[in-house]
DNA sequence: CCTGAAGACTTCAAAGCTAAAGTTCGGACC
DNA sequence: GGTCCGAACTTTAGCTTTGAAGTCTTCAGG
């Protein structure tokens, strides 16, 4: 979608005189992350659309997938896995228990609770979904070998990991 | 914001057992991507929310520096770069005149056409929160060494540029 | 029991986005 | 030089998310 954007290169010149205090393989390494980012989440998002669904309805999938059988989760803690507040969950499971992708059930030990639980056909939408979404993977990594597939995957673990601690 | 999130391990070995025709290393590395970039931004969130302003502002005044002297792009423009709709460029930008980051005029030659201006508040604020951002990517980026950047910086610069190329 | 406090979800109002329709202007064609 | 087309922005309506207030249930104490 962005069309007359700059190139990594360009912006990165950009900002140098823009930001004296600049270090330009820092800025490479941030400004190519959000790049990547935003284009694999509009692709996925091609992808998904598809199948009929949105990338957030995707994303609640692949929590209560994550989740293992028999595939259930409270709002609440989809709701924090996903980043999102109570109330975002409680309309985005409304829409998907419309479209026979979740059942919501009430705990029958704690009328509290509410359980919400993978359907069949949303279970199958996960599997479609991951079938696109890994042949496009695979595409975007195609021009790295297994070698450098492995240094990446290994540096990008451990910037996770430094992010992760003070979260 | 996210607790209850399984390790990034564990994430990998139950996508596995549900589905099998996964490639861990793909995996890793597409994940690990994910989950940096969710991070990166809640920080960039609470950085600039500390400068009385939004990651969505932010961004515009991020792309008007770029633009280089004298600061001026047009909405439309704006929108394209960053991923926007012309309608939700028209409403950002009458947030951001009100709190006095930026002008919009008419372009005189042509009355159709807008002018967005960074003005010198605005350009103030991009200042201060390069301040923060490049500080938290220093701290992020601390564990590796300026070998291990490089190589960070290569690869995902090859990755960009595989996804950039069929926009 | 009955009450009060805490927890889990839902409801409500407001902010921000998208898609589509509307406005206004510039330029080409006849 | 009048008319029509297209470009650039704005307006409108509807949807998704957030934050705050509200509802219902459980549990601990009196």
């Amino acid at each position: 979608m962005p069309e007359n954007e700059p190139t990594l290169d360009e912006q990165i010149a950009a900002y140098q005189r823009e930001f004296a205090d600049l270090d330009p393989q820092v800025e490479q390494i941030v400004s190519a992350l959000g790049r990547l980012n935003r284009r694999m989440n509009v692709a996925y998002g091609r992808q998904t659309a598809t199948l009929g669904i949105s990338n957030a309805e995707w994303e609640v999938l692949k929590a209560l997938v994550l989740a293992g059988q028999p595939y259930r989760m409270g709002p609440g803690d989809l709701a924090k896995q996903l980043g999102l507040t109570p109330a975002a969950m409680t309309h985005r499971i409304d829409r998907m228990v419309a479209e026979g992708l979740v059942t919501r059930d009430r705990d029958e030990t704690n009328r509290v609770r509410v359980i919400v639980g993978l359907t069949d056909a949303g279970r199958q939408k996960w599997l479609d979904a991951m079938e696109l979404a890994t042949t496009f993977e695979e595409d975007l990594l195609q021009d790295l070998s297994a070698k450098e597939r492995g240094v990446l995957g290994e540096l990008l673990t451990r910037l996770l990991q430094r992010v992760e601690l003070g979260g």
